[in-house]
DNA sequence: AATCGAAAGGTCAGGAAAGGTCAAAGCCAG
DNA sequence: CTGGCTTTGACCTTTCCTGACCTTTCGATT
């Protein structure tokens, strides 16, 4: 986690966390002068960790008063959670798609570190073994089952 | 016990074994530096000492900043679990066998009712969105998975 | 109202810095 | 002297970061 992109991303997590709504808004040139680097530096941040598979919503606006409006999608405690995670994977999901709704839900500390490395190995290795026609359909049935197993407890 | 791959085997044991939280972060290159070989020998070591079997998970990120980091899995005695759920049901295993593997596993009181209630109900759905001359393969995959997860807590 | 310039933010391609893969050569116990 | 681990090296993919150039918005000036 040595890297500026790593950093800047801990940053706006950290300014969401103590946001209470859930959303912040920033200047691309400010942040980008706070860490030193050119501005586009922000929008790959923005593209590779704030996407919407991991539940962000990222709105912005150019011009003189322009910003960019980071908004984190909650979980949110009121629905079934087996039934949100069901839609939220379907019956087919890529490695990349998996991948992204597993650090949303360590993000939302429903799952620790070690069980969500522990998924994503099982998901890497079972995966392996089928068809690769098959294997998004492997990986949504192993997800969901396994991320239903380890939320139960 | 006199060859390179060996000594890079317990050097990054030694060091999984004063972290704190059974997990080491280290660069390819720099492991690769200190022991004077290639870079892909340290992959080697990966692949054949730190596999999943023995307990270990192995993330990787590439690219500027990349990282290769070794967790741990510390379920003490759990371990030979592990191996022992592997060798019991295999890479392929049947709707009767998987079942009578839960009731053995329920009697031997290390899942309760309920756990294998869930677990059976969700062998019987997600099996059943896979081509039939599959269905073997992707139960045993869920088998393993979910009965890991639900015994490492 | 139309225009223009300044002040935002956006896009994209390229180079550099990781790590990954695979096959061939090397080595050694049996 | 052969089969199975090791070790190496050539080549590949992914991720990060920057810089050049583009688009949108606002407000002041005509």
């Amino acid at each position: 986690m040595g890297n500026l992109a790593d950093y800047i991303e801990s940053y706006l997590k950290r300014l969401l966390e103590s946001a209470a709504e859930g959303v912040i808004e920033i200047q691309r040139r400010e942040l980008a002068e706070r860490f030193r680097c050119v501005p586009s530096q922000i929008n790959y941040v923005l593209a590779t960790r704030f996407t919407h598979d991991r539940g962000y919503i990222v709105e912005t606006r150019r011009g003189g008063g322009g910003y960019i409006r980071i908004l984190r999608l909650s979980f949110g405690s009121d629905q079934d959670l087996a039934s949100l995670i069901q839609t939220e994977i379907g019956d087919d999901i890529s490695a990349r798609r998996a991948d992204a709704l597993l650090i949303r839900l360590e993000d939302e500390g429903l799952l620790n570190e070690n069980d969500r490395a522990f998924v994503k190995a099982v998901l890497a290795r079972e995966t392996l073994r089928v068809h690769p026609s098959y294997r998004g359909v492997v990986r949504a049935s192993l997800l969901k089952a396994m991320v239903m197993a380890l939320l139960r407890q």
